[in-house]
DNA sequence: CTGCGTAAACCGACCAGCTGGTCGGTTTTG
DNA sequence: CAAAACCGACCAGCTGGTCGGTTTACGCAG
């Protein structure tokens, strides 16, 4: 039957899409190997190309996986709390605890994106506006609650997701203190700089 | 004389300097050829690499002059500030306003930076590095001086940076309002990260 | 000032290794 | 028995880097 038939393919996909990913990480766009992703599947260069047109496009469907991964699981943590400051702040919580956890998830996210030439800019531009853009639709809320005193949301989620970025990069390079370390500073830097002036209001 | 031939060598380095500059930020360290530095410049390739002993390495010279370039740019208009705090603004403010006149140097040092594989990785941290002490020195200094709150100014400074990379990131992928024209917000979103919940304590 | 020798500076054709991608053929699946 | 899925040897283009040779600069002697 066709379901099956599909379901084997996806399955194949998905394993090719975990090897790469493993692969991706380790290294960087150019230095992985599409070979060593078919050594890793047991699957022959010729197998891979048949489910992927390109190395650039197997990288895509990596990062968007990632993306969508790491998103759903903001989103769906931000879901849970009482507050929409709370829910954003849930939702930077759960990315970096994540990404504290997986070194090499880690990697690919913040270093390895960028290893590409010209043509991944506009891919990292999009993934990290799907975040950008989840903190931003709470921060949004969380002004209309009277939560916070930053008109600016929009800027306010980039400051957000860039000192995130820069954090967890600077974790994987001298790696010091984890990103879980620093969480609790960090929050209270990030809600600093979006609160009211009236403390009492916070939260 | 000696001087003026030894002037000479380092004029032809400043001359591969420039133009590798150029080649590397309009098409990122791969994508970069040597031979078109080499054109750029009327050296030839045997030229070039008289001067520098491989591609990575003059990628690293280039990397080096931009940084110190910026810093003491930076750490200049830092002296010229009233307090500590206005000191890491001026900082800030000076990085800022200079990148957002260039688009391609902003290029080179947030996004192209990372097109090399590894290799990169500790010159990344290190050029980073250089700019979080500059805001980090002066945090501390706020700190003592009671202008701010915040205990951890290597996280701060960690923030601060993140912050303005992604801003200008933001800025070159999709070009919409420039650094200049969020300057003020951002800096008001950073002050607030740091600054005593007293608010008239500021500055 | 001139000529000379040495070494730095520069040239550019050539090489070598690497690695995406291909393609004719084979196996598996439904 | 198609058609999908897979195989893997092979190709081709690219590009850092090399190297023997040439030119230029400079110090110095005559």
């Amino acid at each position: 039957m066709a379901a099956s038939y599909t379901k084997h393919t996806t399955q194949t996909r998905e394993r090719i899409l975990e090897a790469a990913e493993s692969v991706f990480a380790d290294n960087g766009y150019h230095e992985a190997l599409v070979d060593e992703i078919g050594q890793r599947t047991s699957i022959s260069k010729g197998g891979l190309y048949f489910h992927f047109p390109s190395k650039e496009d197997l990288f895509f469907a990596v990062m968007d996986r990632l993306a969508d991964k790491l998103v759903s699981r903001a989103e769906k943590a931000a879901l849970e709390a009482e507050s929409p400051l709370r829910a954003a702040e849930a939702a930077i919580d759960q990315v970096l605890s994540t990404l504290s956890g997986q070194k090499r998830l880690a990697r690919l996210l913040t270093i390895q994106g960028y290893t590409m030439g010209n043509a991944f800019e506009s891919k990292r531009a999009e993934v990290f506006d799907r975040f950008a853009c989840v903190i931003a639709k709470h921060l949004r809320a969380a002004k209309e609650a009277g939560q916070i005193r930053e008109e600016n949301t929009d800027l306010a989620s980039l400051v957000w997701l860039g000192a995130m970025n820069e954090v967890v990069v600077h974790w994987l390079f001298a790696d010091g203190s984890s990103p879980k370390d620093v969480m609790s500073d960090l929050k209270s830097l990030l809600l600093a700089s979006v609160r009211s002036v009236d403390s009492k209001v916070l939260r």
